[in-house]
DNA sequence: GCCGTTTTCGGCCCGACTGTTTTCAGTCG
């Protein structure tokens, strides 16, 4: 297969071949340090840049906890698709021995001991030995954890994929109203992946801090939405909901609210490094404060930024806590000032009436004016929409429309078009069409499964037209159906870069396009960005977060983003590539 | 296996909860 057309691997992809050498390694006996980095570099690779890319810029051995020979098992991996050490531990356990290993109950210390005693290797034959009552007298294996077993399978065939953030956030507030009305509390707030703004979430985590704790998750594991009481203790209780959704409530008195949320919004690589880090300062962090080995005194943090400080370094914002750079960046007092929402000034993307959209233009221009925008634009689709789209009458209609309105909402409504770049990179309307517009959105909506080299082309194409300003959803990846089409990111940036034409993060739930590893990359690449909601009514306006949310975990900071821009140096930005400077 | 503002060798984060135990191993995050 040509080398352009050899399908790429994602990087979770290769994190997960990672994690199943490093759980196959512990079952073999392997020492703990030993697949302990397997691990870690499975959170390296989940963060970076996608993993091709970095192998062909040479980089893969910078990036922090890949050395020479994991680095080589992730070069076999995206090559071959498997690595030879995956290959040989394959020979000693069979692949369903991950199913074992994915009952909540089960660790690898008990899937050894099943596997080695009783040829227990799949879910099957475990649920098997369970209904013949095979294991009844083994040490150390009551009728209260069969009975847990049994509820871990049963959760196991359930289980659905991670929880979309969206999604996920509802979750969390639903639980907070639940939690607001029982005991009382003094803070609560949602921790963990969720805070990290990752794009699915595993969990639900929660921090509350209250006088009486083991009331408070006391009436937590009441909650009628839980399933499954997993643990209930003085100070923590861990429930499921229908559908395998585990929630994490942990409740500590007020003066640690900061060593607490500190301590579960993780990551745990972040988490592993902070505490290396303040072991050689002789300090111990956990929950429950910062302990000085010298002298005994623990220090406790009402606020997260105490803990951050205690440690000698800069204010760590939770999207940043991956466990990259951000320790080293953090003591060097040089991280990046992060977008913020009340930076932004507008929003380039949003549908109406006239095209998809559910509420009139009338009605979107005067919601982006009451969110305190200065400016926004109405991006209908063109006519290659079908029946979504406008022609370029339509267009103009709508333009003069506009005009017509003028500052009646007190915000001024830029005219562009989300444009369909047609299949070989040439746009939806011609350029004289374009040139009457504000500024132009091009966007890919068809022919999705062309070659990674054309769509390339296609993509770079769309960079070089002189009216084309943003290109919406670059990647067209959809959570729930598509991982996006193929192209060469690295040359399209180039690109972007070279034409000045910016990249959107699509803040639409599904969306979230550019995520944050490619947001980054293009950052690094000298592109300028924009975060959009996408909005087809009005609550989704409200999805610009979520874009936020990506642009934080990218770094991006006000002078990246071209929405939180002045509107002249937004219309500067748009006549500089007309004008071909 | 990885890594270095004490180190190219000798270290490598921290604690809660459960079940089956008479003091703790295993699991989880």
């Amino acid at each position: 297969m040509p080398p352009d057309t050899k399908p790429t691997i994602s990087n979770t992809d290769v994190a997960k071949k990672l994690l199943d050498i490093r759980m196959l390694m512990e079952l073999a006996g392997e020492p703990f340090y030993k697949y302990t980095a397997f691990e870690r570099a499975a959170a390296t690779v989940e963060n970076a840049s996608p993993i091709a890319d970095v192998i062909a810029a040479g980089e893969l051995l910078k990036l922090p906890g890949i050395g020479k020979s994991i680095g080589g098992a992730i070069e076999e991996i995206v090559n071959t698709g498997t690595a030879q050490a995956l290959e040989e531990l394959h020979k000693r356990f069979p692949p369903t021995i991950f199913e074992v290993l994915g009952v909540s109950g089960i660790g690898v210390k008990t899937a050894a001991l099943l596997f080695e005693n009783y040829g227990i290797a799949s879910l099957a034959e475990l649920e098997r030995a369970i209904e013949e009552g095979s294991l009844a007298g083994v040490p150390r294996l009551g009728p209260k954890t069969i009975e847990n077993w049994k509820r871990g399978i049963l959760a196991y065939k359930g289980r659905q994929r991670r929880t979309p953030l969206p999604e996920a956030l509802a979750i969390a507030q639903e639980a907070i109203s639940y939690l607001l009305l029982g005991p009382p509390l003094a803070r609560l707030g949602y921790a963990g992946s969720l805070r990290r703004q990752e794009i699915t979430v595993g969990d639900v985590d929660l921090v509350c801090t209250s006088g009486n704790a083991e009331h408070v998750t006391e009436y937590f594991a009441r909650w009628e939405r839980a399933e499954a009481v997993l643990a209930e203790g003085p100070t923590k209780s861990s429930i499921w909901l229908a559908g395998g959704l585990q929630i994490d409530l942990r409740v500590l008195p007020d003066r640690v609210y900061g060593n607490l949320l500190q301590h579960f919004t993780g990551s745990r690589e972040h988490n592993i490094q902070l505490r290396e880090h303040a072991v050689r300062r002789n300090l111990r962090v956990s929950e429950n404060g910062i302990l000085n080995l010298e002298n005994g005194e623990v220090i406790t943090c009402p606020e997260e930024e105490g803990v951050y400080e205690a440690l000698g370094m800069q204010y760590i914002p939770p999207e940043l806590r991956t466990g990259m750079d951000e320790i080293e960046l953090a003591l060097a007092r040089a991280l990046p000032k992060l977008i913020e929402e009340s930076d932004l000034r507008g929003d380039f993307h949003m549908h109406s009436t006239w095209s998809d959209g559910r509420n009139s233009l009338d009605d979107m221009i005067a919601a982006a004016a009451a969110r305190g925008y200065q400016y926004h634009s109405i991006s209908d689709h063109s006519w290659g929409r079908g029946r979504f789209g406008l022609d370029a009458d339509k267009l103009r209609e709508q333009r003069a429309y506009v005009r017509e309105l003028g500052d009646r909402y007190g915000i001024r409504t830029l005219c562009s078009s989300e444009v369909d770049i047609l299949p070989d990179g040439s746009m939806d309307f011609p350029d004289d069409v374009l040139a009457e517009l504000d500024i132009v959105i091009g966007s890919v909506h068809s022919s999705f499964s062309m070659s990674r080299e054309q769509m390339t082309k296609r993509l770079i194409r769309a960079c070089e037209n002189p009216y084309v300003n943003i290109i919406g959803h670059p990647t067209g990846r959809r959570s729930d159906s598509f991982p996006g089409y193929e192209f060469d990111y690295d040359a399209v940036f180039a690109a972007a870069a070279r034409t000045g034409t910016a990249l959107e993060i699509d803040g639409q739930a599904v969306r979230l396009d550019l995520s944050s590893p490619l947001a980054c990359r293009a950052k690094e690449a000298g592109v300028t960005l924009t975060c959009d909601s996408d909005a087809h009514e009005i609550a989704d306006l409200e999805d610009i977060v979520l874009a936020i949310g990506q642009a934080r975990r990218a770094g991006l900071e006000t002078r990246h983003i071209l929405n939180t821009w002045p509107l002249e140096d937004v219309l500067a930005f748009v006549a500089r590539k007309r004008a071909g400077t």
